[in-house]
DNA sequence: TAAAACCTTGGAGTGCACTCCAAGCAAGCG
DNA sequence: CGCTTGCTTGGAGTGCACTCCAAGGTTTTA
């Protein structure tokens, strides 16, 4: 039989959400099924970071098999931040090739942060209008909703 | 010659955002090209929400191009506002089937603008949660950085 | 009235971020 | 030792949200 390798092969009806185990300290070796536990991305996912060149050199066993180091969870810890501030993977990339470069980037390096920062602060505000929006809509949808309901019971 | 309608056609180094010109009021009736210039959207993208039912009925002129009206505006305003959610085009065609279909849908609306509410609520926290980090890693690189500088100019 | 700019359609194409596949080697257990 | 489960690879496939095309009709400007 073939291995499947998918996400939560149990109930596929509303299947929790992808709960991150949280890294035990004390180790400083883990497999791929490991870092998908702690990190909640696929096995596809990890490995395909690594071929277009978003994780440092990841260390093997002696028959090659992946071994992710702490260093290389914190990386992930810091895609993740920046994959939620809506930041293109190839730019993600171009940080890390800047990180592989070294001293050099520093500058580079610190501008693309603040430019990430700007459009944090940017995306923030934009989701809070549009949270003002939602609240004026939700308001007007409860007051519609009782004035049905008191036509219903009259 | 063919016509290009593409965005922004001029300089393309660093094209200047989309910035949506503001709605004259006292009309109530405006071309593709005008709801472009309002929205940022494309006028591809236009035809193309109105395809997959994402928009009310749009009338036409007598020779079938697209007169939008200002309740038209009002809903790809929105629509815009849904989207900076990260909600799939998909649950926007649905809320939009529900307006169609009437007053029977109230609940179901409600419940999905309140759905989305708590999204938005999550989202705004994941991001200020990603700020602190993005802080913290530039005050780092502002460290560094006036350390390489001190090196420089021993 | 002629040229330029704008609008129409269905269907095909693009770019991104995964997501999966097949075939085979590796590891732990009774 | 055999069994099950896990890990390996390159390349192909998927889903989403647009994005563009060709060929032609319409409207505006000079």
């Amino acid at each position: 039989m073939t291995v499947m390798e998918t996400t939560e092969p149990g109930t596929d009806t509303c299947a929790d959400p992808p709960r991150a185990t949280r890294r035990p300290d004390g180790r400083d070796q883990y497999t791929i099924s490991e870092v998908v536990a702690f990190t909640g991305l696929t096995a596809h996912t990890l490995r395909w970071y690594e071929r277009i060149g978003l994780m440092p050199h990841i260390d093997r066993s002696h028959t090659g098999q992946r071994r992710y180091r702490n260093r290389d969870l914190d990386w992930l810890d810091l895609v993740g931040k920046l994959r939620l501030t809506g930041m293109p993977v190839a730019d993600m990339v171009r940080y890390a090739e800047m990180v592989r470069e070294g001293d050099d980037t520093y500058a580079e390096r610190f501008e693309l942060l603040e430019a990430t920062r700007r459009d944090v602060r940017a995306r923030i505000a934009e989701l809070q209008d549009t949270l003002a929006v939602l609240d004026r809509k939700i308001s007007f949808y409860a007051d519609a909703g009782r004035a049905l309901a008191s036509e219903g019971s009259r």
